[in-house]
This record gives C-alpha cells, sequence and structure tokens, in this order.
RNA sequence: UGGCCCAUGGUGUAACUGGCAACACGUCUGGUUUUGGUCCAGAAGAGUCUAGGUUCGAGCCCUAGUGGGCCAACCA
C-alpha cells in the first residue's frame, strides 16, 4: 500500500534539504517576532502557523520574541494581548523573549563595528540623509561624515548613548555601499536617539537600535536556524546577511550557527483588512467597539465571534504555503468554523423575527415537556427538553398566506412540521389595520408527535420550522453580523481609502426568542440556533439578560435560489453578483487578449462579445470603468460598443467620451472595431 | 534610470524535480434527512500569461516579452 505524503510545501523542502546537507534536526529553530503595536489578526495566524507548525512537525522549539526597537509605538497592553492571543491558538512557544533583551549586546558589536571600521555616526538631518540615499532608479551619494575617524566616532556614539544629544541630530551607519542597486544596503541606519521611555527598559536607553540591525542578531543570538518571515522583507536579506557575518567575526564561539531568512506570501482575505495601522483606526474612529469587536479580522475578535483556535488553526492549513500573491475568499474561513462547530456545538431553537402562532385545537393551558436531540452529529450529546403550548413564535419568514410550490414553509392549508413536536396546518390569520400578520392561526395534528413512532408521526411533510413557546421564552440579544467592508479589497484602491468602504450596517441588533434551555448559557459558549446558524454567548451577558454573536450562518441553498420577491428591495446587490461571472471572464479574456496570436483573438474577442451580452445596460459604465483600468481600453471598447449595439441603447457620456477620444487620438482599432461591430 | 520576487480552473494550494494537471473551498445536479444544515453520489469548470528554444516528451529547464508585487521611514 503506498503510503499518503502530504507534499511540502517549499519551506518545508528547503528545510528537508538543509537536514539532507548534515544539518542537525536537535539544532532546528524557529521563532514568531511580532512588534508589540497592535493586536495579532488573522494574517498574523499565518505567520504564527508556520513557525509553530513547523516547530511541532520537526518536535523543534519556537520562541516567541517581541520586536520592541520602537518605544514610540509599542506598549505592554499588546504584548499581554499577544501571548493570550497564541496561547489561545493551542502554540506553546519555548521561551518568551524580547529584542530588548539585546540590546547591550548589540551595542558592544556595534562599538566592534566602529573600531573596524564599518559603521560610522552621521549627524546630517533626515532629509539630507534622504536626499544622498538616492531613488530606486538612480544611487545614492557618500555622506560628508562617512569618512569620520575611529576615535571620533567612538567619542560621538558613546555620547549618543549618554544621552548628550537630542533626538535627530546623530545616527550610527553602517559603511556598506551608497550605490548598491538595493536601497537598504546604502548605508542603513543603525541606531537613532529616542528620547522616550520603554515599556521593559525605561529609561536605561536613549538610542534605540533598528529592525535590520536588530532582527538578525536576535535571530543569531537565539540560533534560530530558519527565520522565516513575509515577502516585504525580501530585499532586507541582503543587508541581513551582511550584518549577520560581520558580527559572526566577533562571536563565532559564543553563537556557532548563522540563521537564514525565507519569505513566504503573507495572507490576504477578502473583504478585509489586514493592517494594524488602519485596524487602529477603526478602533480609533469608533467604527467598531475596540480590537476585539466580532467584526474585526484580530483574534481576539474572531474568538468574541466564536470562532474556535482548531478551526483558524485548519484555515491556515488550507490556506497553504507559497510565494505568490494571494486573496483567500471569506467563504473558506467560513466553511472552518461551520465544520468545527457542527461536530461541537448542540441544537437549539431561538426565533430571531418572531410572529404569533396560535394552534387553534391544541388546548388551553396545557404544557408538554418534549425531547431534543442536541447534536445529530454526535449522539453522546445527549437532550434536552423544550416546552410547548397553544401559542408560540416562529420566524416571520416562514410563513406565506400563499407561495409556489418551491416554498417548503408554513401556508394556508399546508402542513409542515414543528421542530421536534406536531405537524400542524395553516389555517387562517389575523391582521391588524395595516393588514399587517399579527398572528397566524393552525390546527395541529395530535398523533404526530416526534418521536412517538406513530403512523401519523412518520407521515413526511416538506418542511420543517424552529419555533419557541411564548409562555416559557426568555428574552435574549442576539447581535448579528455583516463584512465590516462592501468593497473586497477596501485597501486596494490608489484613489480611495479604505473608510470609503465600511458598511454602515455591519452590526444588528435585535431582540430574539430563546428556549428556557438557554437561560443560563455561559460566556463562550457555542450553540447551533436550528436552521439559522451557529450564535456563541458574548461576555456582555448578565443574569437577566443572554447576549448572544451570530457566528456565521448556516449554508443555505434556499437563500441563492429564492426568488426575487422574497428579497428587499436592494436590487444593485444581485444585479452587482450575476453580473459578477461575466465580468470575471471578460477580465481574465482580456488579460490574454493582447498577447495572444491573431488567430487566437479573433475566437477571444467572439467570446467577449458574447459575454457582454449578458451584461445589463445599467452596469455598462462601471464595466467600461472596471475593463479599461483592468483589460486595456480596446477591449473595454469591445465590450461597450458590443453591448450598446446589441441591446440599440444610447450610448452613456463615458463610452461616447471614450470613442470621441479614440478618434482624436487617431485609434485606428478603435474606429475599426466600432465600424466592425456596427 | 535600476534591483529583487511572482505568474496553474472563480479562489487557494499540488503535480514524486521533465511523463496525458490533482486536492480543498466555491458553483451546479441527484439521493438521504424531523435543520432548505449535515451526510452520500455525481457534474461543470484550467490545458498551466505570451512567443521562441532544449527534449522522444515541458506547467516544471533556458531566452525574450507581457502582467502583477516589493524597494527611496531616524517604522517593523
Amino acid at each position: 500500500m503506498a503510503e499518503e505524503t502530504k507534499p511540502l510545501n517549499f519551506l518545508e523542502q528547503i528545510i528537508e534539504e538543509d537536514l539532507k546537507n548534515g544539518l542537525d534536526p536537535k539544532k532546528l529553530r524557529f521563532r514568531f517576532p511580532p512588534e508589540p503595536n497592535g493586536y495579532l489578526h488573522i494574517g498574523h495566524t499565518k505567520a504564527i502557523g508556520i513557525s509553530f507548525g513547523l516547530g511541532e512537525k520537526y518536535n523543534a522549539p519556537v520562541n516567541l520574541r517581541f520586536d520592541d526597537t520602537n518605544p514610540a509605538k509599542e506598549e505592554q497592553e499588546y504584548v499581554d494581548a499577544i501571548k493570550r492571543d497564541v496561547a489561545w491558538l493551542g502554540y506553546q512557544w519555548e521561551n518568551e523573549l524580547y529584542s530588548s533583551d539585546y540590546f547591550q549586546q548589540l551595542y558592544d558589536w556595534a562599538v566592534l563595528m566602529i573600531k573596524d571600521g564599518k559603521a560610522y555616526v552621521d549627524s546630517q538631518s533626515s532629509e539630507s540623509m534622504a536626499e544622498q540615499k538616492g531613488t530606486p532608479t538612480q544611487v545614492g551619494t557618500n555622506s560628508p561624515y562617512r569618512d569620520r575617524s575611529v576615535e571620533e566616532n567612538l567619542d560621538l556614539f558613546q555620547r549618543m548613548k549618554a544621552g548628550e544629544f537630542d533626538e535627530g541630530t546623530h545616527v550610527l551607519r553602517a559603511k556598506i555601499d551608497m550605490e548598491d542597486p538595493n536601497m537598504l544596503m546604502r548605508d542603513p541606519i543603525m541606531y537613532r536617539i529616542l528620547k522616550k521611555s520603554h515599556h521593559r527598559t525605561g529609561d536605561a536607553w536613549c538610542i534605540y537600535p533598528m529592525y535590520d540591525w536588530t532582527h538578525g542578531e536576535s535571530d543569531y543570538i537565539e540560533q534560530i536556524s530558519h527565520s522565516l518571515c513575509s515577502l516585504e522583507f525580501k530585499p532586507h536579506r541582503k543587508l541581513y546577511d551582511w550584518f549577520k557575518r560581520e558580527v559572526y567575526k566577533y562571536s563565532e564561539e559564543e553563537f556557532p550557527r548563522l540563521p537564514i531568512q525565507r519569505e513566504f506570501a503573507r495572507l490576504n482575505l477578502s473583504y478585509t483588512i489586514m493592517s494594524k495601522r488602519k485596524l487602529l483606526t477603526l478602533v480609533e474612529e469608533g467604527i467598531v467597539n475596540g480590537w476585539d469587536d466580532p467584526r474585526m479580522p484580530t483574534i481576539s475578535g474572531l474568538r468574541r465571534r466564536g470562532y474556535t483556535p482548531q478551526s483558524i488553526r485548519k484555515f491556515v492549513e488550507t490556506v497553504g504555503v507559497a510565494k505568490r500573491e494571494n486573496v483567500i475568499d471569506v467563504s473558506l474561513l467560513e466553511f472552518c468554523i461551520r465544520e468545527d462547530l457542527n461536530k461541537k456545538a448542540n441544537r437549539v431553537m431561538a426565533v430571531l423575527n418572531p410572529v404569533k402562532l396560535v394552534i387553534t385545537n391544541y388546548p388551553d393551558g396545557k404544557e408538554e415537556l418534549l425531547t431534543a436531540e442536541n447534536n445529530p452529529e454526535d449522539p453522546s450529546a445527549g437532550s434536552h427538553e423544550v416546552p410547548f403550548s397553544k401559542e408560540l413564535y416562529i420566524e416571520k419568514e416562514d410563513f406565506k398566506e400563499e407561495a409556489s410550490s418551491k416554498f417548503f414553509r408554513l401556508t394556508l392549508g399546508k402542513e409542515v412540521r414543528l421542530k421536534n413536536a406536531y405537524i400542524i396546518k395553516g389555517e387562517g390569520v389575523v391582521k391588524d389595520a395595516e393588514g399587517n400578520i399579527t398572528e397566524i392561526h393552525c390546527s395541529y395534528d395530535p398523533d404526530s408527535l416526534s418521536g412517538s413512532g406513530t403512523e401519523s408521526s412518520l407521515r413526511k411533510v416538506k418542511g420543517t420550522l424552529h419555533w419557541v413557546s411564548i409562555a416559557h421564552a426568555k428574552k435574549a440579544e442576539v447581535r448579528v453580523y455583516d463584512r465590516l467592508f462592501n468593497d473586497e479589497a477596501p485597501d486596494g484602491h490608489k484613489d480611495k481609502s479604505f473608510m470609503e468602504f465600511v458598511n454602515p450596517n455591519s452590526l444588528t441588533v435585535s431582540e430574539a426568542f430563546i428556549e428556557p434551555f438557554l437561560a443560563n448559557a455561559k460566556p463562550g459558549d457555542r450553540f447551533q440556533f436550528q436552521r439559522l446558524g451557529y450564535f456563541s454567548v458574548d461576555e456582555d451577558s448578565t443574569e437577566e439578560r443572554v447576549v448572544f454573536n451570530k457566528t456565521v450562518g448556516l449554508r443555505d441553498s434556499w437563500a441563492k435560489k429564492k426568488p426575487v420577491e422574497n428579497k428587499p428591495q436592494n436590487q444593485s446587490k444581485p444585479q452587482v453578483q450575476n453580473q459578477r461571472p461575466a465580468i470575471e471572464e471578460i477580465k481574465k479574456l482580456g488579460k490574454k487578449y493582447t498577447n495572444l496570436p491573431s488567430e487566437k483573438q479573433e475566437a477571444a474577442k467572439a467570446k467577449i462579445m458574447e459575454l457582454a451580452e449578458s451584461v445589463p445596460y445599467e452596469d455598462l459604465d462601471p464595466l467600461f470603468a472596471t475593463a479599461a483600468k483592468k483589460v486595456g481600453t480596446r477591449i473595454a471598447a469591445m465590450i461597450t460598443l458590443g453591448v450598446l449595439l446589441k441591446n440599440g441603447q444610447e450610448k452613456t457620456p463615458n463610452v461616447l467620451a471614450f470613442i470621441e477620444k479614440g478618434k482624436e487620438d487617431g485609434n485606428e482599432l478603435l474606429v475599426h472595431e466600432a465600424n466592425s461591430i456596427a
């Protein structure tokens, strides 16, 4: 039998290769190095999962190292939150360490480098230094202070440390090469003066090392074997390697192994932002209620929302590791939490949007305690009792006076089952003066009780509804969340701020009715509200009132098929969704188009035109804009012209302007396309 | 007047280092079901950015092009 081996990701391959080349597995050592300047988010989860995951896989230690070299932005609160979050995810670090632990060692090495002529004190303004640095396409020039004597450098650096100078007056720089094509190699700053007290070292230091001078050396001191970080640090690798070789000269015996840095693509999630700075803005502007708001992509937000550590770990594992830019669809995250909770969460009944249901032939004042299975996925979860009586609440959505045969719920004259209870038949409605339904009347079949085994109880009816008994139900607050942003890539727009895409309706608070079984649920408890979704008890709950957060809805194939009449008058959204596949396809073809050989271009063009026909006229301008941006004006022209001519509609201003411009520019292609289509 | 990285179904990740492109999510059928959930069975969807080269054979190697990303903080 062939052994099923999971393919290795590229980082594991690197490690396997190193092992094969003689690296002692005992020397394997990793680290997760957050800066304590904000809360961890789902993006960090990937980095955490990679380093700690490797640690688990190779049975190697993983350090949690706080990269705390900038006292201006870092706080103890964040340190505590980060530790809490990593621990909650279920990872154990070998050592809790701080870059600030190495300030003295770093200083000593810096002095040695000065003595070796590898570092110097620069005393220019940051502006003139920036000027000399050049640009990515233009080499830099040497600082006038670059050739200061060793003695002078030593003296100045010592006085910097002693606090004799103001912030911004001097820095220590590595002497490398101002003409290096990699800008990080152009005499990078190692130390700056910062007269701020540090959350751990207090006022012991007033010079603080920069990231590049700190990170690799911390890895080196801790004898990290593989220092894994995200792609944007790739250019830093050259400097990382340069510094580590310098320092190796001084400490070869104490620290024999040199670490290596490797980079992977960071995680991006659709409809969310992943920048600590921007998340901080949301908190500070009051868009959300703190870092742990359940709408936040922070780990603490996800936790409060009801996500389990296991689901997040599964997510990270599923997402994989590679080097290309990626955007993961939130649906994958949702899948992971549903999958986990499906097995773990007890089923209960709660009505979020109630309408009264009266069972006319059920005796007044009668009560029954019915049995409800806790979890059909897990027989060992047992069952609980749920009270039943003549007057119930059901969801407004679950009743229509009349509906098509596709509607499996309660209508007049049709039968449905009340979950765990009886089969009922819609008999009539009571309405108020405005015609709103205030009561639904129905009859029940006394022989149809769930689990009674009678012939009547075994009848198949097309729908099953959840319900609560009005007399027994408790009130609860239910917080339902929608995505925080309306745009797939809120911070992906050059000309627009992510704040413009904030969804004003991301939180809906409602009063719901829950079965009494839930009355003493504790914060953190998770349930499936039958037919609605997964909900978890929020820490805001009190003795009198339980507060639930909706974690995620159930998969709902009915919602997709629902006829439009059922939908709120939100017209633009469904259209956008319907149109998406066509647009996606057009964009894709358009991207290829210019590169295609001419015979294939014809076919591609035909396909594009065909697809374009399904694009509604009203969406033409947005489509045009998208197409023009994404696939170039030629394709945009073809699409828009195609749609226009197909629909026989008037041209919109944008398109007209475009065509005019094409003519002005003497764009033969455009004119040709226009004529040929016409 | 640059350097580096990347390019596989809608999304993400694979393809044993060259052998007829697989898995997961999503989508769509059908079945089971006292959750329009779960579960089960099945389907559609890419020929691997383009061109050229090496090879019996290329998604994997080479060259060029195209497209995307990163790099000019006394941030990390």
